[in-house]
RNA sequence: GUCCCCAUCGUCUAGCCUGGUCCAGGACGGCGGCCUUUCACGCCGUUAACAGGGGUUCAAAUCCCCUUGGGGACGCCA
């Protein structure tokens, strides 16, 4: 067997859904897995439709995915011409011919069809006619089954009587998807088709294409959809967002791609791939053939895995460009990249995402003087007793000549052992004064980020409040 | 209505093709616990499923049929 070409051929008619985003990541696999090649095809044929944001937003979306496509992208609509050649071929050789029944005939021909149980198709009234104007029509043959294996699903087969004479071309000229589809395929060399299972009715009627021209038929598989958390297809409404929400949302591609993977896809008991694991390891034949929920709640878990793995630099450029994209430029400016690359490593474990790190790295970054303080705890833990205390440990870390992890334990060891009390005692009291609330990563690595002077403000402004 | 497809814990799934090793395994979540300066992380334990009914067979989650439920398609959209 060749070379093995896939292709991911998304309708630019709005933004690239998670449901798109995970077929072209199959589509994408199959190719890179078997060292075949990746190609993307723009179906802009529906000049209504279609607009160039749209296919900004697709392109954009695969690129931050990671999904990348070999060769110049095709643009459909730069094809009419050969289609239209490929339709004249089929009416020369008979395969096709021209139809001018109007669109209130072939509905009442429908509606007939469905009163009487038959399924709904135009009856083919005009096939023998010979005539050279109107519609151009398939002439679908009338007996036999049309039966393919497909690779996900095992075998299908559907009667030819089932189907319609679809049309081939418009009256106005313009060629029909499913001529479109199997014309571009053919021509851009594809083997393995892999899309969405809404296609899997179009499938027979393509082949019957293929075969009239006497092509070869590519590989077809067929994913489920994704449902929502009422197994109801996704839509807006569930967070079937386009992929690029889920980036403005703070997610890591690698995560988004992780997620994705594992949402139809699996290689035994592995939850965590990374991006060459999942080439080497994929295979259609892993593909589950049942449609699947997307759950938020495990998406989250994935992610957070991935937060905590990632390189704090990386985390730190996020932090400023969401910090920024939040606040403003100008006000972003008061906190640093390096400020960032600090307070990362303490939230790796605790954030869910990029903004979720944000929210909690506020405590960081605001000025001792503008720090929010819980009411509550500081009801429960700055109270008359331990305030004193307070006061000491800042006499005590004042007199630090450094001020290290090291050093700063050693103090509070050294004040509790003066003092005969345990930790427990002070622990949450510090951290109050130090962030505000009971919530925090460990106190000495804490008060390293703070810096020395920070530390002691805010320790001196619990004491006062 | 007609055709096509699907059906394992709440969710994602392994197992099904090549029946026995499955009183069904893993993961997320839930619950309980450990660790501990809080919250997380981590670790340990626990919860929970073969849609129903018929076959075939010594034996069925696995093969066959039916029912039910779900989805998709039926366009001069893609």
């Amino acid at each position: 067997m060749g070379k093995i070409v896939s292709r991911f051929a998304p309708s630019p008619t709005g933004y690239l859904h998670i449901g798109g985003a995970r077929t072209a990541l199959f589509s994408w696999l199959l190719a890179r897995s078997q060292g075949g090649e990746f190609r993307l095809r723009v179906e802009d044929t529906d000049r209504e439709r279609s607009t160039q944001e749209a296919t900004d937003a697709i392109i954009d979306s695969m690129k931050w995915l990671g999904l990348v496509h070999d060769d110049e992208i095709v643009f459909q609509s730069t094809r009419v011409d050969r289609h239209n050649e490929v339709i004249d071929q089929l009416v020369e050789a008979g395969h096709a011919y021209y139809c001018d029944c109007s669109k209130e005939q072939v509905d009442a021909m429908r509606e007939k069809a469905q009163k009487e149980g038959r399924k709904p198709k135009y009856d083919g009234s005009c096939r023998e006619k010979g005539l050279a104007t109107g519609v151009v029509r398939f002439k679908t043959p009338l007996q036999g089954t049309t039966a393919f294996k497909d690779t996900v699903k095992g075998s299908i087969a559907v009667e030819n009587a089932e189907m319609d004479d679809m049309i081939l071309r418009r009256s106005d000229g313009s060629p029909t998807y499913n001529l479109a589809v199997v014309v571009d395929d053919h021509d851009m060399g594809i083997t393995s088709v892999l899309r969405g299972d809404d296609h899997v009715n179009n499938t027979p009627r393509q082949i019957l294409i293929y075969r009239a021209m006497g092509w070869d038929v590519p590989e077809f598989g067929h994913v489920p959809m994704i449902l929502g958390p009422d197994k109801k297809k996704l839509s807006k409404r569930h967070g079937a967002l386009s992929v690029m929400e889920y980036e403005k949302m703070g997610y890591l591609p690698e995560a988004v791609v992780n997620y994705l993977a594992r949402l139809g896809w699996s290689h035994g008991d592995q939850e965590l791939f990374s991006m060459d694991e999942m080439v080497t390891f994929f295979s259609t034949d892993n593909l589950g053939n049942s449609p699947s929920v997307f759950d938020l709640t495990k998406f989250e878990w994935v992610n957070g895995q991935y937060m905590q793995k990632a390189d704090p630099e990386r985390l730190a450029d996020m932090l400023c460009d969401f910090y920024a994209r939040e606040v403003g430029v100008e006000e972003a400016k008061s906190v640093t990249r390096e400020d960032f690359a600090r307070i990362a490593p303490l939230l790796q474990p605790r954030a869910k995402s990029i903004v979720d790190m944000l929210e909690q790295s506020q405590p960081f970054i605001v000025d001792a003087g503008f720090l929010p303080y819980d009411e509550n705890a500081v009801k429960k833990f700055l109270t008359d007793e331990t305030k004193p205390l307070l006061e000491e440990i800042v006499g005590r870390i004042e007199a630090l000549d450094e001020f290290s992890e090291q050093s700063l334990e050693d103090v509070h060891r050294q004040f509790l052992e003066d003092k005969d009390i345990k930790f427990k005692a002070i622990a949450q009291p510090i951290r109050v004064a130090i962030v505000g609330t009971t919530k925090s990563p460990g106190l000495f690595e804490t008060m390293m980020v703070l810096g020395k002077e920070q530390t002691l403000a805010r320790l001196k402004r619990a004491v006062e409040l």
